[in-house]
DNA sequence: GTCTATAAGCAGATAGAC
DNA sequence: GTCTATCTGCTTATAGAC
C-alpha cells in the first residue's frame, strides 16, 4: 500500500515479444482474482505469464500499481454499463432488461468478477477513487444526481398511471443490481447451499437469466 | 495456509486475566474482518487486544489458526439463523418477515460481516467445510433436501389457489438473501453511488428493512 | 500467563549481465 | 527486453526469562 509514485516506465522498443505487457496483466487479472490483492504472490503471476519476477516490475514497477492497474480494469466492466443503461432514454421495462442482459453475458464470462471486485472495495476503500474516475470526471454527485433524478421521474409517471408502485430510484437500482451480482459473488456459498458444482452453476446462472428480468419487473408491478 | 495440525493448547491456571482468550478474539475478528485474512497483521491484533504477539500464539498456534476460529465464529452467525427459518412450518410470508428482520438485526450490528464472509469464502474455498460444519453434521444435501422439498410445497400450494406465480424454492431463496445481504457486501460501492456516508448509509438500511418484506411478497404475487 | 528478544522464512524489489 | 542473483524488510513463529 506504501507510496505510489508512478515513475513512468522506460520506453520499450518493438523487439522480442510485445505482447509480454498484456500477457503478465492477464496473469495478473487471473491470480489477483483468485486470491484477492494481500493473497496474490508476484511469483505466481510471473508462472502465469511465462517470465521471472524482475519482469513484472520492469513494467509495472511494484504489485502495488499492477494491482491498480488490474483493478482499474475491473472495474471498467463492472460499472460503466449499468450508468450508461440507467441514463439512457429506454422505459424502465427496456432498462431492466437491459441490465440483466448484460450483467448475465458479461459475468458469465468473468464469473469472480463481483467477488473480486466487492473484496477489493471493503479492504482496500480508497480504491474507490479510482472507480469514481472511471464514471465520469469529478464528482460523483455530479454524474449521478441527474441519472437518478430522471429515474426518479420515469417511476413517478409508471405510478400515476397506476401501472407501477412506488418506490425509490435508489431501491429500484439497489434491488435490481442486488439481484445480479449476488449470485455471483456468493457463487461458493450458493453452489453448497444448493448443491451446485462447476459445470451446474453455470446452468442455474443461464436458467435464473430467462426469467429475472420478468420477476423484478412483477415485483414493481402495481 | 500451510498445515492446521491443531497442538491442543496447553491447560491455563485461572490466574491473570481469565477474558485474555476472549479479548484476543474480539480483536482478532475486528482485524480479521477489515482486512482480510491474508491482509491482516499478528502485530495490529496483538495491539488491539492490548497484548503482545507472542500471547497470540499460547493461545491459538498460528495465524491460520486464529483466522479459522473467526471465520468459523462469523459463519455461525450468518447461516445457521437462515437455515432454521427456512425449515420452520410457518407460512411463507412469515418466513420472509422473520429472514429481513433477522438478517437486518443482525448486519446492523456487524455491518462488514456478509463481505467478509464472501471474501472469505471466494479466496478460501476449503473454508466451505468449516460452514458445512455449522449447519448440520455431513453432506449439506441431507439438511438442505429436505428444507427445499418443504419450500417448493408450500409454494406449490399457494399457486394452486392462484396468490402466487410459480417460482423454485431456490429462487426464492437466492432472491430473498442477495436483496437482504447484497447492500452490506457492496456497501462501499453502494455508498459511493447513492452518495451515502456512515451516517447516512445506516439511515438507508433502516428505511429498506421496512419495504423489504412487503416489496418481495409483492415480487411473488400473482 | 505474559513478556522480550530473536530466529527463520518469505515476498517484493533492485543490480547488473546478457 | 529479459534473465539470474541478491538485498532488504517485514511477518510469523519460537525460546526462554519472569
Amino acid at each position: 500500500m506504501a507510496k505510489t509514485k508512478a515513475r513512468k516506465r522506460p520506453a520499450r522498443k518493438a523487439t522480442a515479444t510485445p505482447e509480454t505487457e498484456q500477457r503478465i496483466l492477464e496473469a495478473a487479472r487471473s491470480v489477483f482474482i483468485r486470491r484477492g490483492t494481500a493473497g496474490a504472490r508476484m511469483q505466481e503471476i510471473a508462472a502465469e505469464a511465462g517470465v521471472n519476477q524482475a519482469l513484472l516490475h520492469y513494467y509495472f514497477r511494484s504489485k502495488d500499481q499492477l494491482g491498480a492497474a488490474v483493478f482499474s480494469q475491473m472495474a471498467s466492466r463492472l460499472f460503466p454499463a449499468l450508468l450508461q443503461t440507467l441514463s439512457s432514454d429506454a422505459s424502465l421495462d427496456a432498462k431492466i432488461e437491459e441490465i440483466v442482459t448484460i450483467y448475465h453475458e458479461n459475468l458469465t464470462r468473468n464469473p469472480f468478477l463481483p467477488g473480486y471486485v466487492l473484496a477489493e472495495l471493503q479492504y482496500h476503500p480508497e480504491r474507490i477513487e479510482t472507480v469514481i474516475a472511471k464514471i465520469g470526471g469529478g464528482d460523483p454527485r455530479q454524474v449521478l444526481g441527474p441519472v437518478f433524478l430522471r429515474l426518479n421521474e420515469q417511476i413517478q409517471a409508471e405510478v400515476n398511471v397506476g401501472r407501477m408502485r412506488p418506490i425509490t430510484a435508489r431501491e429500484f437500482v439497489v434491488n435490481l443490481v442486488s439481484l445480479c451480482l449476488f449470485p455471483f459473488a456468493a457463487r461458493p456459498m450458493l453452489s453448497m447451499v444448493l448443491g451446485l458444482d462447476d459445470e451446474t452453476f453455470p446452468t442455474f446462472i443461464a436458467e435464473r437469466s430467462r426469467t429475472l428480468a420478468a420477476f423484478y419487473k412483477n415485483a414493481l408491478r402495481q
